[in-house]
DNA sequence: TTGTATGCGTTATCAT
DNA sequence: ATGATAACGCATACAA
């Protein structure tokens, strides 16, 4: 390995003139920086990240908290992450906390130990408190999720306007009865409580009373969006539209209402969540809620830089705009 | 932060006796032994991974290159590794290449500089020889590719053979005029090649001679499959089947079935390749080849790490065997 | 503008 | 069985 001191022989100065070409250090000589740019350049230098670490001054990697990487949204996510860590020199340590608390924390603690220098959670197990406490060892920065009561930072989607905009749509089409599935339990906090702040807003400003037999909690999976389709089945005051809250849930209720010979949008209308690719691979497309996931991960890194620069600036919370795509589910 | 030197002293002993603690050592008395546990829990102690890595002898990161995340198959691919990873005490760096030779030469530095200690490549744009002389500076392993004439170890599946299973089911079924995609050029090498001669085994095994008019090359996505489909509509001489190389690409030629009325498996046959959540969702529902996805990732891992404990040995080239999973389309 | 010396936290070598 | 010390590669305070 060919180390400061091996440049520094070569182009006959010292490591100190070395180190202050490498990091554009004023009051250089042009003489002197153009023989250190040499012998670099001829021995094959590249500095050690671990010796520049240990120093004290390195950070370059930030780590990537998803629930499941599989989950297309997350896996977007992701993808615009990676895309504008790289354009900013940063590297992506990924890690997946399968919804597991001890693997939060596992993942957390390598802020502690400096393995990563910044963390984006997009997702979140453990207690407030719990997280809240290890921004002491670095910044913390959450994505597409937040947490009230507290002073970490969040980028994230208007959930609310989300589900607002998806509702006020179904009952534009004449809609009333319209059953409404979460990935939460509608109590908690977090991005889950938004959305159904903005489903209630929009049945309020119809004057359509709230049926809590129409209400889903915990949907995730299209096995999930099934079931949803044939317990509204077995009912005598039968939904006539729904609000999914992800195009999986969607495609589950679609797919069971082609088996069971339920035509949509007459006999039943579906609204998404996401515009995932398979939203326009469902018979008919699927009308559903576009997320700006490349912009939400674009934001991530940005902030998150911001944190890593100086650890005091905190960057604004950002809520970033949705939009309805209109197809044929509805 | 907390160094050994506080453990030191909080126990009453030396730097190099709570050292040896650390890392397990023999001829320590369990007298002392307990004193210096006793003083880092009290202290909350964490070796520091940049000493560690400065001194030389840790190695922790692993690297891993895929084309694009958002691909089912890469995300499903991993998930696999971060999973594996995580029980093997691994972190995981992930990097999309993008199909740039370039960006990956970036990632593969980070074995020079020692940001990462080893490297897993489940796509490889760089020729043989760039490629083969990064192991100088630590351990790759490819996975769902190879590279010919080289000694970099391989994990992959058996291509050939899930080409040849897929043909000869169609030739089962009574089909004679098989199309052929896939998203390599055909003449490359690689794990398209191994497809092509699984493709022309079953031919030859039939006596069916291959027809170049039915061979469509660098076929990847929705959109192609669509394309794909609407060419040999206008053929005068119609193949009867399609073996696509992808889900996605399956996916693409029956939607485009579905809306010019064409219909499956009747009016045409069609096969696809991985096995994704998507196979279940269409209709009819996808006859495909399944990957052992999971296995990939876990054995890659495990080959990895071999070759990272001791830096000679090689992990066998490993083939692991497909599955056809037949449903509703052939 | 450049060089010397020191320390970051850890582990290996050499003593004891 | 334990301790003192040097070294990993780099960046900085201080000197010159």
């Amino acid at each position: 390995m060919v180390t400061i001191s091996d440049v520094a022989k070569r182009s006959g100065l010292s490591k100190s003139t070395v180190s202050r070409v490498i990091n554009n250090h004023p009051y250089i000589s042009k003489e002197k920086r153009e023989l250190v740019q040499k012998a670099m350049d001829e021995l094959g230098y590249y500095p050690n990240p671990a010796a520049r670490r240990l120093r004290g001054h390195l950070k370059s990697t930030i780590g990537v908290i998803v629930p499941r990487i599989i989950n297309p949204f997350f896996s977007y996510l992701v993808n615009s992450i990676e895309q504008t860590a790289y354009q900013n020199n940063f590297q992506v340590l990924i890690f997946q906390s399968n919804e597991n608390k001890e693997k939060e924390l596992s993942f957390l603690n390598l802020l502690k130990t400096r393995q990563i220098d910044g963390v984006i959670m997009t997702s979140i197990e453990n207690d407030a408190e719990i997280i809240h406490s290890y921004t002491q060892y670095g910044p913390i920065l959450f994505c597409n999720e937040y947490l009230n009561n507290t002073d970490v930072p969040s980028i994230r989607v208007d959930q609310s306007q989300g589900a607002y905009i998806g509702i006020k749509h179904l009952i534009e089409k004449g809609h009333t009865k319209i059953a409404y599935c979460t990935g939460g339990l509608f109590a908690e906090d977090g991005k889950d409580k938004d959305r159904n702040q903005g489903y209630q807003k929009a049945l309020n400003e119809a004057g359509i009373s709230l049926n809590p037999n129409w209400i889903f909690i915990d949907q995730h999976s299209i096995e999930d969006g099934k079931s949803v389709l044939k317990q509204i089945l077995t009912m005598d005051n039968c939904p006539t539209a729904i609000f999914t809250g992800s195009d999986e849930v969607a495609a589950g209720v679609m797919i069971e209402a082609n088996d069971q010979g339920v035509p949509i949008p007459n006999g039943i209308a579906v609204i998404g969540f996401d515009d995932q690719p398979l939203a326009e691979m469902l018979h008919p497309k699927l009308t559903t809620i576009k997320q700006p996931i490349s912009l939400l991960g674009e934001k991530a890194v940005e902030g998150l830089a911001l944190m890593m620069q100086k650890n005091n600036t905190m960057p604004e919370n950002i809520k970033l705009p949705v939009e309805l795509i209109t197809r044929k589910s509805t």
